[in-house]
DNA sequence: GTACATGATTGACA
DNA sequence: TGTCAATCATGTAC
């Protein structure tokens, strides 16, 4: 038999003694050998093929009937179906069969630990409240975010459910749907219950890539979601009035020198319930912005002066506290901050008064500093047509090189209740 | 929507 | 390592 011929033998997949509508050479397994009869078996074949559409759907049906009641086809089948396990789906089996995806477990984990994904027991709560302490933030309106961060977590994690849901059901239609078609197929060619499965086994792995990217959505979402929630820039607030007066404060009583000592930082930090760092951001800031506008503060220095002035003489005029006066203190509710010198308050305010500033002269007499002080304060009101800005806050304590008068290194500079050789004028001197 | 205020970040520097 | 200076990003007032 000539190649062409047996393929065509091979195609039709009969070629087995007694099948209707083969040529007889065929079913008799005989070809041809000389090329009359060869061109011959091919007219044949090919005007059976023609044939084959014009032959009814019932004669169709016949055909298959036939064919799927051979005696001859489960043995056949099963020859077939084993050599397609020997073979192709051995190779296969091979090659398919691959270890768990770390990747696919990174995200499991991540989705566990922020509880998206396993029950829902406060996980995304947890999560929340580990965000909070990381982020170190003001506890004030923590639980609003604290709440907020929730909602959006359970918004992801019901996307997510719903998500996986679809896609498991979509995955079980398809895989039923296949699996039918497979058994259907199997009456007309050779397919082994191991390859359905294998099959099976093809279908959820594509499925449990799309999961996967599922997964990886909703892992970015959720790591979106956390560090919008962490990150102070995004999440910046401004500090609330209390905090900005005693910060502001300090930093007017310290103008000469607004370099607050770790020591100092803390205490700012907790007056103000805000971290050391953004004590030391704010006092960075102030003295950048400040330094670059000092017009622009002035009148915010003068009734910060006023005000420390109008405390101090308090302090002063209900006791002997006059050696270390707390801090202004506008609304009485801030608390109070031991700021034991008002020197550099004094200092503008000798200024004003036409004298230039010596540290030695500052807190030499807290009662006359007094007077002084309230003789400001009765000015200040109209220190603008009388006075010069620069007259009451004269950026005198910013030297030429557009460093503070004096300021030491910063690593040297002491703290404001720091005793003597500190660069500070203390009133407690 | 826009301009300004303000807290945070970043890179250079001493 | 702390500070400066520039810059970013958000808040707020209009």
């Amino acid at each position: 038999m000539d190649e062409q011929t047996r393929l065509m033998h091979s195609h039709t997949g009969v070629g087995m003694a007694g099948h209707p509508g083969l040529p007889q050479h065929m079913q008799e397994g005989s070809g041809g050998t000389d090329g009359d009869g060869r061109k011959q078996d091919i007219g044949d074949i090919l005007q059976q093929i023609m044939t084959i559409t014009d032959q009814s759907l019932d004669e169709a049906q016949a055909r298959k009937h036939a064919l799927n009641c051979h005696r001859m086809k489960p043995a056949l089948f099963n020859v077939l179906c084993e050599i397609k396990e020997k073979t192709v789906l051995s190779i296969r089996g091979a090659q398919e069969e691959e270890p768990p995806d770390p990747q696919l477990m990174r995200l499991d984990n991540m989705l566990l630990a922020e509880g998206v994904s396993g029950p829902e027991k406060g996980g995304g709560s947890a999560a929340a409240a580990a965000a909070v302490a990381a982020s170190g933030g003001a506890g004030a309106d923590n639980s609003a975010e604290h709440s907020d961060y929730r909602a959006k977590l359970s918004q992801i994690r019901q996307i997510y459910h719903t998500e996986l849901e679809k896609y498991e059901q979509a995955c079980n239609e398809f895989t039923t749907h296949v699996m039918n078609l497979l058994r259907e197929q199997s009456r007309t060619r050779p397919i082994s219950p191991k390859e359905i499965e294998r099959m099976v086994g093809i279908i959820h792995r594509k499925f449990s890539s799309i999961q996967m990217q599922l997964k990886q959505s909703t892992c970015e979402a959720v790591m979106i979601l956390r560090s919008r929630f962490l990150d102070a820039r995004r999440k910046r607030r401004n500090f609330n009035k209390q905090a900005t007066e005693i910060l502001n404060e300090y930093f007017y009583s310290h103008l000469s020198n607004p370099y607050p000592s770790e020591e100092a930082k803390e205490e700012l930090a907790k007056k103000c319930a805000i971290t050391v760092a953004q004590v030391s951001n704010w006092f960075g800031n102030k003295r950048i912005r400040y330094k670059k506008n000092i017009g622009k503060f002035q009148e915010e220095a003068n009734m910060y002066a006023a005000r420390t002035a109008v405390n101090a003489a308090n302090a002063s005029s209900h006791g002997s506290q006059a050696n270390s006066p707390s801090t202004p203190n506008s609304a009485g509710s801030a608390g109070s901050f031991n700021m034991s010198n008002s020197g550099d308050l004094f200092m503008s305010v000798q200024s004003l008064n036409g004298d230039s500033y010596q540290g030695a002269q500052v807190g030499a007499n807290v009662q006359s500093q007094v007077d002084t002080l309230r003789h400001v304060i009765s000015q200040t009101g109209g220190y603008s047509e009388g006075l010069t800005a620069n007259q009451m806050y004269s950026p005198q304590g910013i030297n030429a090189n557009g460093g503070w008068q004096d300021a030491p290194t910063p690593s040297s500079v002491t703290s404001p209740t720091e005793g003597p050789g500190s660069v500070h004028s203390d009133t407690s001197n």
